[in-house]
RNA sequence: GCCGGAGUGGCGGAAUGGCAGACGCGCACGACUCAAAAUCGUGUCUCGCAAGGGGUGAGGGUUCGAGUCCCUCCUCCGGCACCA
């Protein structure tokens, strides 16, 4: 008798798959098809943990399954591979991204290959390649031409000493920069922006027809924040000057005592011209508009604020003049940047009342829309989602493909020169432009294509502009024609199954859904949303309950548990830990646990044996079949295992098990543990379609023949009996009474409130003089 | 502050309103062994010799029956955070 031996077994079966080309997508249109799809990973050069494949694992076992259904499944794998990490890499050593980048890939890409995860891997795709951005800058072109991509000055991180626009992730929360911890400063650039507002209303509604997660739903509700009030404008007294306000409550209009402006707000410079305090207003100006926005937010909520003396703006409900204040509790970003100040029925508006000594003005309530109306207002919808902005002064991205001419107006680069190649003779390191602006062939490239004194455009995009359409590419990656052929289009998406981690419940996973919106607008794409059903995995955590991190050393390496226990092991430990979406502790020794339980399937096939199945056992493997099928759709694969293992602990219990019963098991085992079933199934010498078929249980054998009725006297649980199924209902009750005569004797019966629940409970409900039920009769 | 989610053995966790603690880990004892490991077997919420009682963060409620539903509160985790 061998030893279960997973190095050897794992070994061998890899081989043969990938030289059978056993997961190739099979094209077959007479089948149904299924798209199941992993959020694509960024490689980093540290390499997988044992967490990162857990929702790799997952996605597996449900294409796994769906192919044992009959589907053609298109199950694949790409590298998210344009982004910071890499760029700042090269920045210290020198190195050229692309050359980490592609060891990143080479590296994930055989971690991966250990766990027996069926990509086909002829679909394999990075954002990198210039055959994969060119398509990125394509659709750049065509949102272009529709009018959803603009350029408009914007507010940016700024930092002094490095001389570089940085991402907001890479500013501190204390406001200083995380590389040269200089303080950073806001600056006004053109920055290219995607408009995705026009789809917020879109955005929302579409929600509602997709499975997911509701707390991703509802955050990303919440981050497009939509919310119904009235614009209002107030006049400035001696002036023909106005500002437009955004409320909510227009019913309060007549409690607004004073203005507050965000110190972003455009009418500002006028404003202070005439005040009689100008330079307290413009430093105020001038401290909160160099905080950036996680400083503004770090401080404390004590309200700052300055009077602009000397002006005064009318109530137009009331006529009463009232002040205006710059206060930086009120955003520039959001609504107009403009409120009217209601002491009396805002928590934030009294709070600053209270401070600066405003009046607090008890009101009647107006009816929203009248009072709106009366003052020449109107009803608007704002919402908190603002314009995508996609421009990054970065190197290791996909260059927009956008030339200016010698006045400054920019142009699409034509489709033609496509794609419009990233350069390679820059300097990465900082200088305080764009690392682009120090190539001298894109901008020969341009020279050469548009004419003298024309110039590049040398931001980059944001890398989430490549992981918009990925999905859409992985039906045809290889098309050098589109982005995707209409009939690969239509034969693969919407992706059906999309698994990935929670922190993407709002930007990628928004994004995304713009996209194929705005795509389908354009006529490309015949479907509203990109992914129907998705699910979120919970982070593994390490031994000692923290985040698995170098730092800590504490990481875990998949290919170490490899080593030891076998990847389905690992697989079956990984699913079995807990609940697919929570958060977990690492524990080695539960993966012992699953790899016992492997030999002992591996042992059992020594005591096969052609037995009719006895009529427990068969009802016992009917209820495996309908568990472990129902909780792979419903990504409880922690109780699939458990359920599993119930129906090996029984076999255990046998002198011999039958064959079919065992046959029947490495089908319900067989995505979860890939290999091992693979080896059994050669040994018993089964043919394919004899086992790699998911089995469908018998409804009629799920029900046994006996029920056990749960005996309840005075509503405490007392024994159990057992009766046939069929046995009508009084005869169950005259059981019950008799099983629970020990309970019941000497004392009356309230028969109306004896609760029978069929093939589960009778319950006895009896007059007790002491406990008074009920009232005596 | 607001919006989600969750509190169950020594640990991870299980339980369509119907036997709380499935399954796994750990631990204890036993078998095998010169011995250990591995493996197998038995036990493992708590009080009690037992019959029986108590027990799912706290308190209340609904129900014949509550870990599960409702109310109040506490704690933890995640997200958003002056959004007018």
């Amino acid at each position: 008798m061998s030893k279960y031996d997973p190095r050897a077994i794992e070994k061998k079966w890899q081989k043969i798959w990938e030289e059978s080309g056993a997961y190739k997508t099979k094209a077959d249109s007479s089948k149904p098809k299924y798209y199941v799809l992993d959020m694509f990973p960024y490689p980093s050069g540290a390499g997988l943990h044992v967490g990162h494949p857990k929702g790799y694992i997952a996605s597996d076992i449900y294409a796994r399954k769906r192919r044992m259904e009959g589907y053609a499944v298109l199950h694949p794998m790409g590298w998210d591979a344009f982004g910071l990490p890499a760029e700042n890499y090269a920045i210290k050593t020198g190195t050229p991204p692309q050359k980490t980048t592609d060891e990143s890939i080479a590296t994930f890409k055989k971690q991966i290959s250990n766990l027996a995860l069926s990509y086909d891997w002829e679909y394999e795709l990075a954002t990198h390649a210039p055959g994969y951005y060119k398509w990125t800058q394509w659709l750049f072109l065509k949102f272009f031409e529709r009018g959803l991509v603009y350029k408009k000055k914007a507010l940016v991180n700024w930092d002094p000493v490095d001389q570089t626009v940085l991402a907001n992730e890479q500013v501190l929360a204390d406001g200083t920069a995380e590389r040269s911890g200089a303080k950073v400063e806001k600056r006004d650039l053109e920055q290219w922006f995607f408009k995705i507002t026009d789809y917020a209303d879109e955005l929302i509604e579409g929600l509602d027809k997709v499975d997911w997660p509701e707390s991703t739903k509802i955050n990303q509700r919440n981050w497009i924040g939509k919310s119904e009030g009235a614009e209002i404008e107030f006049t400035i007294a001696n002036s023909d000057k106005k500002i437009k306000i955004f409320t909510t409550r227009p019913d309060t209009l007549f409690g607004a005592t004073y203005m507050v402006l965000a110190p972003e707000h455009p009418l500002l410079a006028d404003l202070s011209a005439h005040a009689e305090n100008k330079a307290d207003i413009e430093k105020y100006i001038q401290d909160a508009t160099k905080k950036s926005d996680i400083e503004r937010n770090a401080e404390e909520k004590e309200k700052t604020g300055v009077e602009i003396k000397g002006v005064k703006a009318i109530n137009p409900a009331s006529k009463e003049e009232i002040p205006i204040y710059v206060a930086d509790y009120v955003l520039g970003g959001y609504g107009t940047g403009a409120i009217m100040a209601v002491p009396a029925h805002d928590e934030r508006d009294f709070e600053f009342a209270k401070k600066f000594n405003l009046s607090v003005k008890e009101i009647e309530l107006e009816d929203p829309k009248k009072i709106t109306e009366q003052v020449g207002g109107k009803m608007v919808t704002t919402y908190r989602l603002h314009d995508w902005l996609i421009s990054r002064q970065r190197y290791w991205g996909a260059p927009i493909p956008v030339v200016y001419d010698p006045e400054g107006k920019p142009h699409a680069v034509p489709e033609e020169h496509l794609p419009w190649l990233l350069p390679t003779d820059v300097e990465y390191l900082p200088k305080g432009t764009s690392p682009l602006g120090t190539s001298k062939e894109l901008l020969a490239r341009t020279e050469k294509l548009f004419g003298k004194g024309w110039k590049p455009e040398i931001d980059t995009m944001d890398t989430f502009v490549c992981s918009s359409w990925y999905y859409l590419r992985f039906a045809d990656p290889h098309n050098q024609e589109a982005f995707a052929s209409k009939a690969n289009l239509e034969r693969w998406l919407p992706v059906d199954l999309y698994v990935g981690g929670a922190e993407h419940t709002v930007l990628h996973l928004m994004y995304a859904r713009f996209f194929t919106k705005a795509l389908r607008d354009m006529g490309y794409l015949a479907f509203d949303e990109p992914f129907l059903k998705l699910r979120h995995q919970g982070l593994i955590l390490a031994e000692d309950g923290r985040k698995m991190s170098k730092r800590w050393n504490n990481v875990i390496n998949p290919d170490d548990m490899v080593e030891r226990f076998g990847a389905d092991a690992l697989r079956l430990y990984e699913m079995f830990m807990g609940p697919f979406e929570q958060q977990i502790a690492w524990n080695t020794n539960g993966v012992v646990g699953t790899y016992r339980f492997l030999e002992r399937v591996w042992d059992m096939r020594e005591k096969l044996a052609e037995n009719p199945l006895m009529e427990k056992l068969d009802i016992l493997l009917q209820q495996t079949i309908d568990k472990v099928s129902s909780d792979i759709e419903a990504f409880k694969f922690n109780t699939a295992v458990s359920a599993l293992m119930i129906l090996s602990n029984h076999f255990s219990e046998l002198e011999q098990v039958p064959k079919s019963a065992y046959v029947t098991f490495l089908k319900l085992l067989h995505p979860f543990a890939p290999h091992i079933t693979h080896e059994l199934a050669e040994q018993l010498t089964l043919k394919r379609e004899e086992w790699e078929v998911w089995p469908v249980a018998d409804a009629s054998k799920l029900t046994t023949a006996t029920a056990k009725i749960n005996i309840y006297v005075d509503g405490i649980f007392r024994v159990i009996a057992e009766v046939d199924s069929r046995t009508p209902k009084e005869e169950v009750i005259a059981v019950a009474k008799n099983a629970a005569q020990r309970w019941l004797a000497g004392r009356e019966i309230v028969e109306h409130k004896t609760v029978y629940v069929p093939g589960k409970v009778v319950s006895f409900v009896l007059y007790s003089p002491s406990t008074s039920i009920l009232p005596q009769p």
